[in-house]
RNA sequence: GCCGCCUUAGCUCAGUCGGUAGAGCAUCUCACUCGUAAUGAGAAGGUCGUCGGUUCGAUUCCGACAGGCGGCUCCA
């Protein structure tokens, strides 16, 4: 991440009528070079963005938007764009233009080419841009009627579309309003530095960069197929995506950053770490975890059952296949059959013709725990002095993912919920959420992580079920929830499940990503459906509120988060071997081995190497493992009952009485700090 | 599911313009016994993802399938 720019805030700057809004910007002393440099203006009647070619007819007070800046970076990115389409039409002759908006990071453009689009060929399309952003042509703006874009844009047959969608860009796909944003067309024709010869011309909104040569820094990074305006029933097209910056720098801490997500990837840290694997033999997104992995998730899961048992949650265990019978009362083969495994037919029993005896039987992995817990909840008459009742199980669930979407650990096709279900009463409802949000933030903290924001997800009125009272008040008790919690609450319109509103958390990890860990769901329609009831104080049945509640999202994609938030360097507590004796010669071996004796009845997972590598090598490979605590004897140490410290960090701490040492260790582990133990930290406590 | 790319030793990757393959790390053996990120030597390890086609001959060319990667769509 680049630092944000702290620049004072810019002062109002007047463009006089018929002055262009650069000269202005000059003539009040504004940088229009690097980073600092403002690369358009904002027209502070309208709030519109303008070139700084742009000069109004009457007077106009502008604000200039500097390039290291969320907006400045989107023109930036804009205008690689074009340029990225430039160098396309230019190597590729016949290639249609889709959309090339500017997005987190970088930007795209969608293309139709002839075929698709190589390695080599976004290679050599970087050395086109290259040459382009070198030539310095200028973004030059001209309006047009719709009529006049329609006769110069008759060979896009996209571009063609988007003009058809004018005025309606709300309903365009994302991206789409860049090109034609409000009732005005423009084009931007990209001319020749020097003759002015119009060199390139693209449907667009703009705004632009005065030329081609203020892009400061760019570069190609995939090609990849996207469907035209966002919909599977469209044909798809070859999109480039690109990334441009501020500057030199902010480019290269960005690559920077990505080569940090990648050495982060839960993928490759589950194979050096040994931690987990998705053998073929198995299927595709269903994963096997190694003892190591093991050790991480039943640390885990076991921390999470304590907090859960303190918590008043009730431990259930349920099956994972079901008679077709439970997901047909539940709806889910209705609406939610796509994303289940296909049936097995059980049962059946034919005669010798081969007619059916006996009617089969279809049953079904589950995809969801909820049903399960229902047959709970309804196994017996409820009264409400039971309520909250709150059932928990690590639930494992199966989901046909999508070929295309299955990835590591976060989109499994096999996976464990720590997944609970609350029955409460309408009443509890509100009490129970700004528990259940307590409970898993402060869960969450517990295993490191901290910086979170809310989403409340609404009602889309087009797909629901329920009454609009009880709506109303899911989704206010879910915002009082929310709000009670003091972070920030970001709305997503419409983005409820049929069934009720929701909550989710969204966790950023050590490198600033968000990840959307919990989600807290209201639930109107599975108590209906299943006709759960309980009795309430006046002898009346009454139908509960369910709530659902999966803390982790799943175990399998919480470990994946965690492994690239530690970057594979778990805290000592979560770590599958704690702790490593490395001798110093083989002499020093039994000794070590006397200190893990010691260190493993005190529950800390321990090895001592006993290999014929040198120490030396030991260390390296002890640092590779990420081991937190490396402890190395040599005579010295084994004659004074001693041994030396040495942390992740390389620090050291040498020469501490095996006495002392062993119980540092403990207490470190036990109090499950989530920093790295290093000398001065284990020294203090 | 769609588009593109990829699949060679446990891992990371060379290589073969069609004549059945090589490195580093890891593993094993031996020597070394060393104070904070790689000691040296040797050995072993591959029907080149699977199946089919073309061919005298396929790991190499073609096709299908499986798995992976990057996106799109999807993630109730």
């Amino acid at each position: 991440m680049s630092a944000a720019p702290t620049l004072a805030a810019p002062a109002s700057i007047r463009v006089p009528a018929g002055t262009t809004a650069q000269d202005a910007l000059k003539a009040a002393g504004i940088p229009l070079k690097g980073a600092d440099g403002a690369v358009v203006v904002r027209d502070l009647a309208t709030g519109d963005l303008r070139d700084l070619a742009w000069a109004p007819e009457a007077d106009a007070e502008v604000e200039p938007v500097p390039a290291a800046s969320p907006e400045g970076r989107a023109v930036i990115r804009h205008s690689t764009a074009h340029v990225l389409a430039q160098a396309v039409q230019d190597l590729f002759p016949g290639t249609r233009l889709g959309i090339g908006p500017p997005v987190e990071n970088g930007f795209y453009y969608d293309f139709d080419p002839e075929r698709p689009f190589t390695p080599e060929d976004l290679a050599a399309l970087e050395k086109r841009m290259q040459e382009i952003v070198r030539a310095g042509q200028y973004f030059s703006r001209r309006e047009i009627s719709d009529a006049d874009a329609q006769a110069e844009l008759a060979h896009e047959p996209f571009k063609l579309e988007l003009i058809g969608l004018k005025g309606r860009a709300g309903e365009a796909a994302d991206g789409a309003d860049v090109e034609v944003g409000g009732a005005q067309l423009t084009m931007y024709d990209n001319r020749d530095a020097r003759t002015g010869d119009l060199v390139w011309t693209d449907l667009c909104r703009g705004p632009h960069l005065p030329r081609t040569s203020s892009i400061p820094a760019f570069s190609l990074t995939r090609s990849a197929a996207a469907y035209w305006r966002g919909s599977e029933k469209n044909p798809q097209l070859q999109r480039i995506y690109g990334t441009a910056w501020e500057s030199k720098e902010a480019h290269k801490a960005h690559l920077e950053q990505v080569a940090e997500a990648e050495r982060r990837d839960h993928r490759r840290l589950g194979a050096e770490l040994d931690l987990f694997s998705f053998p073929d033999e198995i299927g595709s997104g269903l994963a096997v975890f190694h003892p190591k992995g093991g050790v991480v998730r039943r640390e885990l899961e076991d921390y999470s059952r304590r907090r859960h048992e303190e918590a008043d949650y009730s431990f259930v265990n349920t099956p994972h296949i079901s008679k077709a019978r439970l997901f047909e009362v539940s709806g889910h083969l209705d609406w939610y059959a796509e994303g289940m495994y296909p049936p097995m037919q059980l049962d059946e029993e034919r005669d010798t013709e081969g007619h059916v005896r006996r009617q089969g039987q279809d049953y079904y992995l589950k995809p969801m725990n909820c049903p399960m817990h229902n047959l709970v909840f309804g196994s017996r008459g409820r009264s409400y002095r039971e309520l909250p009742l709150r059932l928990f199980e690590f639930g494992t669930v199966y989901r046909y993912e999508k070929s295309g979407v299955v990835h590591g650990l976060t989109r499994a096709r096999g996976f464990t919920q720590d997944d609970a279900h609350i029955y409460c009463t309408p009443e509890q409802m509100p009490g129970e959420l700004r528990g259940l949000l307590d409970f898993v933030l402060g869960l969450l903290a517990d295993y490191g992580l901290s910086d979170f924001h809310l989403e409340l997800s609404t009602r889309d009125p087009e797909k629901s079920v329920g009454t609009d009272e009880s709506w109303e008040a899911a989704t206010e008790a879910l915002r009082q929830a929310a709000l009670d919690s003091g972070l920030e609450l970001l709305p997503d319109p419409g983005g409820a499940a049929f069934y009720g509103p929701k909550i989710s958390v969204q966790a950023r990890d050590a490198i600033g990503r968000s990840w959307q860990m919990s989600t807290i769901q209201v639930d109107f329609n599975l108590p209906e459906r299943f006709g759960l009831e309980y009795t309430a104080a006046d002898g009346s049945r009454q139908r509960p509120v369910m709530l659902h509640r999966a803390l982790f999202g799943s175990m399998e994609r919480f470990f994946a988060v965690l492994t690239e938030h530690y970057a594979g360097a778990f805290p000592a507590w979560l770590a599958p071997v704690q702790v490593v004796g490395i001798p110093v010669t083989d002499e020093q071996v039994g000794y070590l081995r006397d200190v893990a004796l010691q260190l493993r009845a005190r529950g800390i997972r321990v090895e001592v190497d006993d290999s014929d590598d040198r120490m030396q090598k030991k260390i390296r490979t002890a640092s590779k493992q990420k081991v937190p605590f490396v402890l190395i004897a040599g005579a010295t140490d084994a004659e004074a009952g001693a041994v030396s410290f040495r942390f992740r960090d390389g620090s050291q701490h040498n020469g501490v009485p095996v006495e002392k040492a062993v119980p540092a260790i403990a207490e470190w582990v036990a109090s499950r700090a989530n920093t790295d133990p290093i000398a001065e930290a284990l020294v203090a406590g």
